[in-house]
DNA sequence: CATGAATGAGTGTTCATTCAT
DNA sequence: TATGAATGAACACTCATTCAT
């Protein structure tokens, strides 16, 4: 994982000292010391790597979002159906901050409402991310899986919040311990807001042979296209 | 809304200044002095009223959270369906947060993450609020307005998760400029997952046909109870 | 003691309070808040009664030392022995600084090394009752009562030297409790010092009579062993 | 003197400039800045050194009362005579205070009456210093020298009483300009109460014995008449 | 006369950051 | 490369003092 000369692994131990100094204390509270202390450098040494203390903080997510990104493209790829590529991606994040609590806290209780860090290349990774979401429910919706009707920018702003939410408890509330073991509850909860009641329906008429009562009545309650503002990108 | 006792309206003036400036600057970046400049008093001031620059933070929310708990609580009694007291949460909760943004940023990117701030009073407002949700979500599930698989816990995840993950959006990234017009669709999509599914209902009637393979104790697809965790509090 | 005026009952209330405060906590640590908590007045009021916080403390010693000179100088009027007037000064000393331990505090350790009180009026008071002492002893000296080659300064500093030292320990280190209690054994300590010698007194007989060691009168006045407390340690 | 290493010689820089700081404008009234200014370092690199301001007065002390208290002992293992060993001490005291006038004003003005400064190390040496002069009198009582009924208690205050407040007289009314000059008179005048009024009266004889040239003008063996510094007023 | 309310002026302390070695 | 040493720049907080009521 660390990069193999010397100089990146000074780096690379100075980033996790940060990632857990800064889970523990929050960016404005801890000192250079004390990540220099857990480090077992210098002051003076974090200088050499990092040009200030906020860059520091930026540079925790290096290519970890990517990795994670890249990781779960080529999951997708074997995943056919949508629905299971959106059970995939909570899986994912789920096991991600699960497995890695310090990176969960700075990013969920620092980084995430940075307004500079919207401006960081680590930032962009996030919203490739968040394309990739968005691209798998839009798929999902071109090939009928998920109701034609959705917003799929508030689709995907329920899987992120929700997730996002779940993760902040964890940190702060220490519950639940293991979020991984929400992550087919919470998937199906939001499944069953994105798939149709008719298709589903067709499925179970299928499966109930020749039974049609309901036939022709596309129950779906609102109309409404749910267009809503598609400009929250 | 503010209190009429002189020294009362000081301390309201001074927590307006206060919220101000916390939602533009940011607790740390923000300096007393930045708020005595807007409140227009000196520094010495802001400490005959609060001791400290964390207890003027701790302070802004004040009331605000009860009277909201108060006023929904209100409107929920004449809401006799559960699916539309869901709809006025979300809708209120957007109102809200549009009508008062300088609260919403300090709320969401402040407070929210402050493990300090779980231990105030103001806090237990918050969790009031939540367990309503809680309730008025177990209510429906009782009364079989919302499916009896559900994980409250989850569903009220899902609820404050996305509202919360779009006020942050609209904080930092400045848009949608009216969550207001969300809150339809967002019901909607929310409201989807939580409602027993049409297929089911055929389902249902398909058992009382006569074909019975799988039986009546086995009405869902998903065969997890979506128990979940009960224990995310 | 206290003016029988209401403003000056005020006065004495607040000097009161101030040397308490004052006492316990020493003068830049005690706060006017604290003096006005503890005379039950406003913060504002003190300023109604004394210019500033420094001339509430040497507001504190008033006509105290004055009163104990006066009182000193009537009872010396009435021991004709210069030893005796020491040994009354000695007692009457440590007789006021057992029964008033705030003022004791507040002279001992505030006063007394304060530059400015040099030049304040209430200095004046101290400087005649020191100069008393000096002219006990001077008149001690041309009476013959004390030894010719004393020098009635170095006299006096061993004097006033041993009371505060003692005073102090009593009040940083509560040990003795009772000065008094130390006076008589102190004034023979000292009085030793300054009474001619038997020694001399023979050397003198002996030059005259040429015989006769030291004749028969041990004139030593104290023989208390001088016991004194000696858990002032 | 000072330490060697950089590190020590920037901490007695420090401690040199406080020191000297602080005797002029007495400790709540001297500013870090000002201290920092006087040693030509930055107000945060005294910081580095020490943790407070108070922590910085207390260092002041450091090991010179220990390394006095050992020179003093060294010293009087060499007088076989108690009354020269107080002699010596007083001496001692004089000299230390005259040569060392910053010291002397933050000892005597400030430490001494610091409640909080009783419980630093640096008064353990204080009390070891005061322990050797009651051992010196102690001896001297249980050699004879000194009177059997003394209180070695009181004895000692006497002296150390006395050096203070001929002490602060300097510090304060710049009188005398040298103790010293004031060592031999104060011991005689201390070392009279103390010896045995016989012991010393044989011994005169003995040096009477036929030789009278001078009678009675000169019946001390100290010649020095103790006119000492009569302008201590 | 008494005071509640307001503040100017000041200060100890922290800490990210620099740089000579 | 690594760091010990030094510091500039801030800032929260205190408190004696004032003054309108």
């Amino acid at each position: 994982m660390a990069s193999s000369s010397k100089s990146e692994m000074r780096k690379e131990q100075i980033l996790r000292a940060a990632e857990k100094i800064f889970a523990r204390k929050g960016f404005h509270d801890a000192t250079i010391s004390d990540v220099s202390r857990e480090a077992k450098v210098s002051d003076a040494t974090i200088y050499e790597y990092f040009s200030s203390k906020e860059e520091l903080l930026f540079s925790i997510p290096g290519k970890t979002t990517r990795k994670q990104l890249e990781e779960i493209e080529a999951i997708l790829e074997f995943l056919p159906r949508n629905v299971d590529k959106i059970r995939c991606i909570i899986k994912r994040y789920f096991w991600f901050y699960d497995s890695h609590p310090d990176h969960a806290a700075v990013t969920m209780l620092i980084l995430k409402q940075n307004r500079k860090f919207l401006e960081m290349p680590a930032y962009q990774d996030v919203q490739e991310m968040s394309r990739l979401i968005l691209r798998v429910i839009e798929e999902g919706i071109a090939k009928g899986e998920f109701r034609k009707d959705l917003d799929p920018y508030l689709v995907r702003a329920s899987i992120l919040g929700t997730i996002e939410h779940l993760v902040i408890r964890k940190i702060l509330l220490g519950k639940p311990e293991r979020l991984i073991d929400l992550s087919e509850p919470l998937a199906d909860l939001l499944i069953q807001g994105m798939i149709p009641r008719d298709g589903e329906k067709v499925y179970h008429i299928r499966l109930a042979l020749g039974s049609d009562e309901h036939g022709a009545e596309k129950p779906t309650p609102r109309k409404t296209p749910a267009k809503s503002d598609r400009s929250n990108r």
